[in-house]
DNA sequence: AATGAATGAGGATTCATTCAT
DNA sequence: CATGAATGAATCCTCATTCAT
């Protein structure tokens, strides 16, 4: 008799709890994320939180490595698809272009702001950088990769928090000018 | 006479719980900003702060509004002050460097963070990336300035989550291929 | 009108949340002393517990202040009605007998077990002890006043903590030997 | 095969159990020593605690049984092993004076606590006093045996929770005073 | 025989907000 | 005008115990 109401034994809750506390923090930021609202995301009891996970810094530690994982895993194929340097560049500038996805720009910005602060975080940012840069030098030497790396954060950043549309070519001429010198005259104004 | 409790005159008041609010969400994040840490910090009864502000909303909002007016105060400064496009190259590739304040960073991350998830706070950002470019279009044509801005952004980003020291060189040769085409060979790897 | 449900003021609060705080660790020991707990004793809000003490400790102390003074307050009327070394003694022999009070034993062992471990409870048993003494030495020397306490002490101890009736004569007899030395031949076993 | 999992045959696993419900109750308190805690302390899966326990009431149970038999048979030895009537005042002033250990101390009062409230664990603290008596009647009567019992105790425990030094002579000239009444002058005060 | 997984109840504490003064 | 007192909801976390394995 399998009757009752409980499940014993879920050996893939750990696993749902990670998810639902991304979903959490994509919805209502890590402000809202608490143990509370993960565990009922994840319809789990509340008492099962602090046995998956020794405490709020585990878990958003483990959901942000999954999430950065996750967008590396899709740069680094991006990349790694591109058969030359101009397949490369228009990857990046699709890249760039691609991040309307609120719940990305969302979560980016969380994890950043908890790595400006606590430095048990900056691990994962720091191994997300090293990744991207990766997939960029298999294009480009690592001066540019590394700047490269820093543009597509900038402008997705600045897309995401503008309220005016953004015309896509700035992407397109950016990448231009910082991987191939010459584009065209000098842009100081007069 | 001047018996009884003290102090129920104090019409720089606001001014200071303004600023008490900064500084406590430099320090503990938004999320440790609370009315009691915040009337703790300005040395200020629990109930003056919602007398003097509708709620955290509209503290935090004339918060960060303080700070982006700050910051953009202190870089159009700059770029006035620099008399030539090459003085202005200069005033941008110090902005970068100069970033490593940690309370700046914190409140930008902070803001950006709000920003991602509140249109209502969309306003401040836009407001501080339109005076910034302003800024630069004293001397770069409005596309570069755009691009520059963003560069801005994402070199001071990576240069604060990331665990390895940055070259400062990266953002003079950014800045150097962003603004003036050609500055030697075409740096696509090998 | 004065409808609704609630009492807004209520300026006894904390005396009566200090009281109750007694009643709950007589009944059920400081193990059982939560804030729950006593907050229900005392028919007062959950919240109001944070909100009068600081915390557990400090309700506490406070508590277990209260109870040393009204102790040490009886004990040193008692010495103070007492006209003579011998209704002095008298008055000793009634406090040992009398502590069969449950209430008070169980307070003063869970008194013990705090400031056994945790120095910061010490003041009160010092003070305690110290008061002890000090209505004593209105009959007795400094010397025989602190063995004296320390006897009462034992005995009140040994009586609560035996399963075994006390004859209360062996609390006379102790006094006696105590304060004066002769009252017949050599006790020791043949 | 020794593979798979380690040690599925422990069989002073329960009483490894017990001494690490001591060391805990030493160092936190009967209020630190949950199922938890000890079986952390004891290097010993949590689920091993209720099978080896009916409950945290049998565990405490005979960790004070270990505790109380353990200072009996050292005080019985002492006792025993003093040749003379003085030789065993002697020892029970020492006895008085070793109580320093902020270990024994600790336990004491717990337990004592313990008792103050639950019967169930009287019979303990009642055969600790009987053969506490017992050891002591080697040398004395019955009834100097109760008295001298008590004054350790109470000596004990104002040594332990007093702040301020004690002399030493007091537990000396306290056993002179129980065991032979006359020593000296009447020490009621002038 | 032994235990890892699980959970509901309860632990202290913090919070934004209300309201009588 | 300004605030101290008050509170219910929510915070994270620990707990003894149960039970399928």
């Amino acid at each position: 008799m399998t009757s009752g109401r409980v499940r014993r034994f879920d050996p893939e809750r750990r696993d749902r709890i990670i998810d639902s506390c991304l979903r959490v923090i994509a919805e209502q930021g890590v402000a809202g994320a608490s143990h509370r609202t993960i565990a009922a995301a994840a319809d789990v009891p509340l008492g099962s939180m602090t046995y998956h996970f020794s405490g709020m810094d585990e878990l958003l530690h483990e959901a942000f490595e999954r999430f950065t994982t996750s967008v590396s895993d899709r740069f680094e194929e991006r990349m790694a698809q591109a058969g030359s340097a101009d397949e490369a560049r228009e990857a990046v500038v699709r890249t760039i272009l691609d991040a309307a996805d609120p719940r990305e720009t969302v979560l980016s910005h969380e994890l950043y702001t908890l790595a400006a602060r606590e430095p048990s975080f900056r691990d994962l940012t720091h191994g997300w950088m090293a990744r991207s840069r990766r997939g960029l030098e298999r294009h480009f030497d690592p001066e540019t990769a590394r700047l490269l790396d820093a543009l597509i954060e900038g402008l997705q950043i600045h897309r995401a928090l503008d309220t005016q549309e953004r015309d896509p070519s700035d992407a397109r001429i950016a990448v231009a000018r910082l991987t191939h010198a010459a584009t065209g005259p000098t842009p100081a104004a007069g």
